[in-house]
DNA sequence: ACCTGAACACCGTTCAAGT
DNA sequence: ACCTGAACACCGTTCAAGT
């Protein structure tokens, strides 16, 4: 038994049964163990959940395509930082959402973002690229802002935090006709699942506009 | 008492003590009578913050700004929209984040947001404005993601879910100048709070997107 | 050193009983 | 018709006691 074991554990256990279905008990259960022999590794669920969300950060850091540094440009840095957080978080679609709604590390950070290691690679890898201080954060702010919203929509697609097996009430789901034409007539393409495709359109626009902006700043 | 009674009483609860501080005992002292009686007018917990949601788009309709449907062109829509959208998040910065974060209505919606009646106001009115199906849906799932990603860090800044009075921790917010040498020499603008700036520009660039994709889905 | 049993102060929710 | 008391099955967490 270690801490590791312990933000494992619970991680798996939040991938199979959601996040509202975990607790302390369950968890030692799992571990073949009462809740509070967990107490020896974490002090509280609060901070296990805290440690949850470093685990999935250190997934992405662990993750091939991710770079720690820009080494082709940084269009292509932040490219595969992109595409490592999204692979991190379509593979762990009901803990993602912890990502966003865990209190800060740093509060007086603007997104108050958790990890500060991450904003740290961000950042630097910016500035090392030649953008000016004032553009790479201008960069931090509407590329996280980008990535949060594109991630945890798709994330709720993957079925996220229904509860365990929420049967999925196909009734409720009908639209309706009466009340919400438009959806209702529109349902073929509003159920497709275009994901990927508009993830890859909507970071290419964002990264025009980054370059515009980087230029604007250094002209300055 | 009533159901609508119980529901603005739950939303002024989460605006008072955070989301976590919720809970049916202490909701119902706070309208002086027992938890058990809350019982006869919602049938569960999870209802209650569904309603709170529905009492969320409520309010957003019911702003001075937001149109039912288009008058001065589908921009001008949308923009009055977004920031009707805003103001209600700003407003009740701690509840905000359940309309992420409940279930969705319509599941084999994608992206599943929670209210129905939304999606239809908007599609209806780009449909009236002469987009295409295909272009209102594209333009449907660009803009929510838009502004969930926005709304939702800004709202994280407003001292989104912290508890009641979690004691912000000033020693652990300060860098480490070590660690993260480029987030410690950037912490003049990073916390800066820009947020209405940038949801301006981000919003502007947004609608330039939606008006080249509308044209080409016109133009095949 | 590591785990457990019992206990405490809380949850959401049900239901028979009170007014 | 509307509320309450008591109860049930759960929580997170502490701590003395066991091995």
């Amino acid at each position: 038994m270690s801490r590791e074991r312990v933000v494992d554990a619970a991680l798996e256990f939040i991938d199979a049964n959601g996040l509202p279905g975990l607790t302390m008990r369950r968890l030692g259960e799992q571990l073949g163990v009462e809740a509070m022999a967990l107490y020896r590794y974490i002090p509280s669920k609060e901070e296990l959940l805290d440690a949850v969300v470093e685990s999935l950060v250190a997934q992405v850091r662990a993750d091939d395509v991710v770079l720690d540094a820009p080494r082709d440009g940084w269009q292509d840095f932040l490219q595969r930082l992109a595409h490592g957080v999204r692979r991190t978080a379509l593979t762990h679609p009901k803990a993602f959402p912890l990502v966003a709604s865990r209190p800060p590390e740093a509060p007086w950070l603007r997104p108050p973002l958790r990890s500060l290691d991450w904003v740290e690679t961000f950042l630097a890898g910016l500035v090392e690229e030649g953008f000016t201080d004032e553009a790479a954060v201008e960069a931090y702010r509407a590329y996280t802002s980008f990535l949060l919203g594109h991630l945890l929509l798709e994330v709720a697609v993957h079925g996220a935090d229904l509860g365990p097996l929420d049967v999925l009430d196909d009734e409720t789901g009908e639209p309706g006709a009466s009340r919400h034409p438009t959806v209702s007539r529109l349902r073929g393409p509003l159920s497709e699942d275009r994901s990927a495709v508009e993830f890859e359109e909507a970071l290419e626009a964002l990264l025009d506009r980054l370059t515009i902006t980087r230029n604007e700043h250094l002209a300055d």
